[in-house]
DNA sequence: GCTTCACTTTAGTCTCTACTAATATAATCG
DNA sequence: CGATTATATTAGTAGAGACTAAAGTGAAGC
């Protein structure tokens, strides 16, 4: 599945930001945006179950408890696509900037 | 309609890719995808609505034909999403570095 | 060892969307 | 004007996917 497919849903959108303020239990996810989107436990889990099989989360076990954290990986594949139209909006960068902007390390 | 939204079509943004190389007429854009993804002038014509409805691109006429520009306001929201991701792929950058990275104008 | 808790998986439904075929509109050309 | 070219719109359909309810798995507590 494509990464933007993935990031299409906003409920997935929604797990990945919580999920970058740090790792996070399933149930805790849940709990969060079972509340914000009104939507079940099994929902949630469903969601959870699409962003691992893609790459854009990992699991650890922990007891009873499965602790998601985010993945990034597939977002910079993200980062990558939207790299031909950055110079639509970043038009003026100088040689040096560009280079950085870019993601070009310019010192190890 | 949110800007993931849009993009997670395969036919989009193959469509975008084709006008950030600069502006063209329907019927171009219809030969090349059609060629591409084996789908008709029609369903051609209803993505272009999509984006055009969506702000991802904007239409000039000239006699009978409709010239297509791609236009990356959407696009920018998305690199704005991305935004608390970046951490995780460009952790090592220097202040300096990162403002230029961010966009954020570093003179004038 | 049974009950409870944490979570996942399955089955079934309903909505949404991308498509084709057909039709409409509107400019150009003879 | 009538035919052709360029493109959009409409109607209808099939498949995808997000949801709920129910059932399954497996660790923890008494």
């Amino acid at each position: 599945m494509h990464a933007f497919e993935v990031l299409r849903d906003p409920v997935r959108r929604r797990i990945l930001e919580l999920l970058a303020d740090g790792e996070r239990a399933s149930g805790a996810v849940a709990e969060v945006i079972g509340r914000e989107f009104a939507i079940t436990q099994p929902a949630v889990s469903q969601h959870l179950k699409v962003l691992r099989d893609n790459g854009f989360a990992s699991t650890r076990v922990d007891g009873a408890r499965r602790i998601y954290a985010v993945d990034t990986s597939p977002l910079r594949d993200v980062d990558a696509w939207l790299e031909r139209f950055r110079r639509f909006w970043e038009p003026k960068l100088d040689t040096l900037a560009a280079e950085v902007a870019r993601g070009k390390r310019t010192r190890t």
